[in-house]
DNA sequence: CGCTTTGTTGAAAAGAGTCAAAGATCGTGG
DNA sequence: CCACGATCTTTGACTCTTTTCAACAAAGCG
């Protein structure tokens, strides 16, 4: 299971065989969290938190009790993109399914860190993607409210496809319309139309737990989704490839 | 004016006077980009770019000419957070105003970081509250549109406060509700409106260039502006200082 | 001074939220 | 294995927010 984060390095950066191993050696402890709970207490916490399995997301409750999703966490993701500072983010981490959570002391990132600078590079570089991931959201705030779902889907679909958890056009998907109104600003009601809306146009089908895209090209072009910022790369053409 | 940067890099980690010297006798060339036009043609290039003066945006075009503004560039902010990394990010980087802009070649960049670990660490910090800028900015739509202008204008006058670009309740500010509405994702006409409200309400005037906060408090407590997603510490209290 | 851009306002229409109720589905315990 | 309760989905009717279109006023600029 651990292999899921090296697997998610790797695509951040080649790594030598000392490195996997190293990564591999990691002492972690596992451990679940059950729905609709927090995945840690805060962020002091020594440890650097891992999704192994589950959907979790980072979220801020506003006073009047709404809650907005901030980003979603996949399996083979770090909750914290920060890792080698205590930096303080003010939101916290919630899982929205059962979750099977790594933690890792925090310490032994910053050996590895020290030690090995293609993992500094590959967690820097995950960083980047976390930023460039948000930037997308951000940029798909405010647009209508079908392509912004669309692209949603468009977007996890790559993400999950990249950990091995989705096949060409269709993933397990079991978060209420409740979860993903908090993830675009809309209310569950209208998530329930729109999806409807997808369905008739035969865009996008989100029923039984499952996901299927009938044709991943027309939603993506539907939702003007393009997968580079998902890897830092072009998505065009050959794409180039980093390696500075 | 170079100083901006220092300033930020100072208030994301302890410098000494050797980092600070080597960043002064950084060689860097100067230009003015005029309002409305890109800061940089596209991502490859060698260059880091620090805004020196004027306000700049991060921004994404969709197909049908909505322009969605990512995220907003202020004096002593680069405007690539990725500095040592080719990173490829899918939008780009406006001049809103007139802007004086610095070129600041990317080799520079990444021998100052393997130099100096704590301008590393610093840039690293910088990096972070971009993040953590983002996360709040997302946390922020969706909400109820007053609160929402309200928070950006709370965010705003910390920021600009930092480099010495307002006083405890005013900042001068010269951009177009039109340009409001894209960072809202609102309508210029609505941005009208609730700056109508808000300046009805007392809570907040935007007027001849220029914003005036009668009351920051009270804006704050309105907006649930925390601001220590600007500087990664905690708020309340003392904070805790960064220095691992 | 006139022209262009920006700000302000109104009215009508579309989008999205709220409230409420009825169906589905799921998990659990009997 | 079924029944039950709880949760989630779907739908309708109504309200409120926000957009759009349009016109005019004000400000900025050469």
């Amino acid at each position: 299971m651990y292999n899921r984060l090296i697997r998610r390095l790797e695509h951040a950066g080649v790594l030598s065989g000392v490195e996997i191993k190293a990564l591999q050696d990691v002492n972690l402890r596992e451990r679940f969290v059950v729905a609709r709970s927090d995945v840690y207490d805060n962020d002091f916490a020594d440890n650097v938190h891992l999704i192994l399995g589950g959907f979790a997301c980072r979220y801020k409750l506003w006073a009047d009790g709404n809650r907005r999703i901030i980003s979603l966490i996949v399996p083979g993701d770090l909750c914290d993109g920060h890792v080698p500072m205590p930096f303080v983010f003010q939101n916290r981490v919630a899982a929205l399914t059962t979750c099977k959570v790594a933690d890792i002391p925090r310490q032994t990132m910053v050996e590895l860190i020290n030690t090995y600078p293609r993992i500094a590079r590959a967690l820097w570089w995950v960083t980047l993607v976390k930023l460039s991931t948000m930037q997308a959201w951000l940029a798909n705030m405010g647009r209508e409210a079908d392509k912004r779902i669309a692209h949603f889907f468009c977007e996890l679909l790559v993400r999950l496809h990249a950990v091995g958890l989705a096949d060409e056009s269709s993933y397990e998907f079991n978060l209420t319309q409740s979860d993903l109104g908090e993830i675009f600003g809309l209310s569950n009601v209208h998530v329930n139309r729109v999806l409807k809306s997808l369905k008739d146009a035969d865009l996008l089908i989100v029923a039984n737990r499952r996901v299927t895209i009938p044709d991943v090209e027309r939603l993506e072009r539907f939702a003007e989704f393009d997968p580079g910022y998902l890897s830092g790369t072009l998505s065009f053409g050959e794409g180039i490839r980093h390696e500075a």
